[in-house]
DNA sequence: GCAATTTCGTACCGTTTCGTACATTTTTAA
DNA sequence: TTAAAAATGTACGAAACGGTACGAAATTGC
């Protein structure tokens, strides 16, 4: 491949992937109004200034960080779902592998960082596009693979099993923030994976 | 009853009726952190030494709103749930009597107060209670219609049902906020409701 | 070694924030 | 009419905020 280019001057010093997932944990934790530069300064170990020089002002900080959320359930979460195999047991896989992403370590539960801070800060047209294309992209999965599962199935059977799937979902956060225990949702996302596949045999 | 005893001095001036109407629009708009008390002295008209005094600090301004919130939902909405008749009819005008709340008027799309704002304020114990408890209410509201509409069922039938109700709602909020027409939430709701009286049955 | 180039953090700016002291206004009691 | 009592808003203070100018530091090209 192509060697890597020494560029002239003083080179980085900047862990830009480390500090992404330092302000995924931050947001998710608080949300995006309640976060200070100082904060994200913080957590990142990087001064102000060079926060602003790779990543823009707060709100494009915010933004790479939903991004950078989105990649990681894509990568863990998401092939759980789309695994082959009877169809329960995978969306079950998912539930809790999104469960993993939502509880990270048990001392806190930051939730999700996308339905569980994005509806407070809506009115940031690039915040709101973020939140549609994260509602859409569940909604999308969810309808995929049950159409896998059920090839001849009715469409409207489908649209309300794939409603019942993603709302599931969306409530996690909401619930786990609330101070539902892990196993509750669990067994919750498992209660509502079997009545799924019930509604589609 | 007891006649209205004239305290000594100057006569107070302030609804705080309206004001707590007000505020919990301007806090299911924008959420609690981005709220300043300027903008809250805004749009109650009243001067912020006036809110400290009539309502303590920003914290319990957002508490206040939230217990006023609930209320309103108890009021216009709840009872369309335990109305006598078909279950399924009884969970759509629900679902419509929130979505009427959540859509207010077409123009902007406040949301939910407690399901939209709170989950990223939930650092605070007061504002994680309030979100327990609402959580906590919808279950026990739904649990205790379904066991009304089928006293005989089976109790992990009910429980499924429960949580697909509950996630209804609180996914809601978030789809709302993301773009979702009234009318397709509205069908949402709808379809939601049948899956659980065919579930029940 | 020396200049050009790029990165880095100190130190600063203007604004906004929450919260309150205090003088003013409005009312009752005598 | 005058004093006591309660409510109200102006005006202020201290801290935190987002954002940036600028000099110091680190590296490459010559």
């Amino acid at each position: 491949m192509s060697e890597i280019k020494r560029k002239r001057g003083r080179p980085t010093s900047i862990d830009t992937h480390s500090a992404t997932e330092a302000m995924v944990e931050l947001f998710r934790a608080k949300g995006y109004a309640a976060v200070s530069l100082d904060d994200l300064s913080d957590v990142t170990g990087l001064s102000r200034p060079s926060l602003y020089r790779s990543f823009g002002n707060k709100l494009s900080m915010y933004i790479n960080a939903m991004d950078a959320f989105g990649v990681q359930v894509a990568k863990t979460a998401v092939p759980k779902l789309l695994a082959d195999g009877p169809l329960e047991e995978a969306l079950s896989d998912f539930f809790d592998a999104m469960l993993d992403i939502y509880y990270r370590d048990s001392e806190v539960t930051p939730g999700c960082l996308v339905f569980g801070t994005a509806p407070s800060s809506s009115d940031e047209a690039l915040v709101q596009a973020r939140l549609k294309f994260g509602i859409d992209q569940v909604d999308a999965l969810m309808r995929g693979r049950f159409e896998k599962a059920s090839p001849n199935g009715d469409e409207h059977v489908i649209e309300t099993a794939m409603h019942i799937a993603s709302n599931t979902l969306i409530a996690f956060s909401a619930r786990a923030k609330s101070g539902s225990s892990r196993h509750q949702l669990s067994r919750m996302g498992a209660q509502s994976a079997q009545a799924i596949s019930t509604l589609l045999s």
